[in-house]
DNA sequence: CAATATTGATAGTATCGCTACTATATTTGT
DNA sequence: ACAAATATAGTAGCGATACTATCAATATTG
């Protein structure tokens, strides 16, 4: 999918920095720094001082800009959250049907990002790796109380609130949709993961999504009404 | 469920440690105050300064056991499934019915631990709450693949290997059983973290276990077969 | 009781996460 | 036009972390 509209950028929560990274190019070159070598790195061995070095700045210029970088993983996933609100709400929109709606959603929601660029400075297929591999480590600390008061998780949560009310619609007795679309977005990124480190953990069948395909399944077998 | 015999102990894949810590008493002081310091303090705020502090012993000596907290991490995550899949040996023999196989399994690997002091330097229910809120660091690094090669993660795979054959003896045409529990194990503990820090993102209904009755209607209903 | 393994105390290296301070560029008011 | 105010960037450094090396003291064992 190619960006939509020329005109949009996406907002993330304005307590995750000190100052905008979208405000200036320093700030455009550390998100897209940030993306290439957590990437390449991983978290743990990620530092504000080898990022400065690459992109031409310092280890102070970037701390102006977040305060840890912590506050960036959780920015960077905040960004990712926002871009798919967008293009699930683009998707969704005028579709009748509220099963189709859901199948899509989990489509959306499930399926490999391809390298595409819809946003100049951001690389939407390295931070859904990012997403993957390191996001988990944004909300699994000691601090997470405080960080869901100020808001840092609000995005994911209005999109698992959103597909669970597609999920109503189709079946309004359903006790576990929240459970149900939390597990299966959370779930979907771990199956990637083990189909790229730790095989044994999934099934892969080549030549099939199988990730999207059994999440689908699940879904809708696990939402219809009890026979 | 109390200690099920009291000559049996648990191994753990000997490449993880340097010396073994159920050999000596400085060994299980490790253990123990490892356990509870990372309950408390969270993986990152951990430190082995700390850890020698408190067990009255010195950074030096412990890592004449381990040889990184990441190692430490592998060894406590790998001790808990070793327990887990000795427990799920003895609550599933003598059931001849694969379905009622299934759901004990489902119940075991889904529930929460209470404290019940089964092998005395362990405290299973705290090391519950460090698998739910820590395990992932474990395997969400960059070296995941030399730790695989090593058999770190060789327990947990063998559980999620016994558990989809009893599916395949129910649906032998069901194609995704390795997906089904690995989702299901990781999922379960998400929900549980979520219901403590993230309530949107779960259902939590009270008066019952939401988190084992969710899955294993999930599961029953995901690997009936297609009518 | 001698040999050996185990532990503890101390100090050291390299890097990390973060901050105080300084220098430079840009904007603004007169 | 030009100095003052402000925004932004870079240097240097601090305390803590992850881990290692050394050596003496103390158990353990054969």
């Amino acid at each position: 999918m190619n960006r939509l509209l020329s005109n949009v950028s996406i907002q993330v929560n304005d307590a995750i920095y000190l100052k905008n990274p979208e405000s200036s190019d320093l700030g455009k070159r550390i998100i897209t720094g940030s993306i290439d070598m957590i990437d390449e790195l991983g978290f743990e061995h990620f530092t504000f001082r080898k990022l400065g070095k690459k992109i031409g700045s310092s280890e102070a210029s970037i701390y102006r800009y977040f305060e840890s970088k912590h506050k960036l993983l959780v920015y960077l996933t905040s960004w990712y959250w926002g871009w798919m609100e967008y293009r699930l709400v683009f998707r969704l929109s005028n579709i009748d049907s509220a099963k189709e709606r859901l199948l899509r959603a989990i489509t959306l929601l499930t399926e490999q990002i391809e390298e595409d660029q819809s946003f100049s400075h951001i690389n939407e297929a390295k931070l859904n790796r990012i997403v993957i591999a390191e996001s988990a480590k944004a909300y699994l600390t000691k601090e997470v109380d405080q960080d869901n008061q100020e808001g840092f998780f609000g995005v994911f949560k209005q999109i698992v609130e959103r597909v669970s009310l597609i999920i109503l619609e189709i079946n309004p007795a359903y006790k576990y949709p929240h459970m149900l679309i939390s597990t299966m977005i959370e779930g979907a990124h771990h199956q990637r993961y083990f189909a790229a480190h730790l095989p044994k953990l999934t099934d892969i069948v080549k030549g099939e999504d199988s990730v999207t395909r059994f999440y689908k399944e699940l879904a809708i077998k696990a939402i219809e009404p009890q026979s």
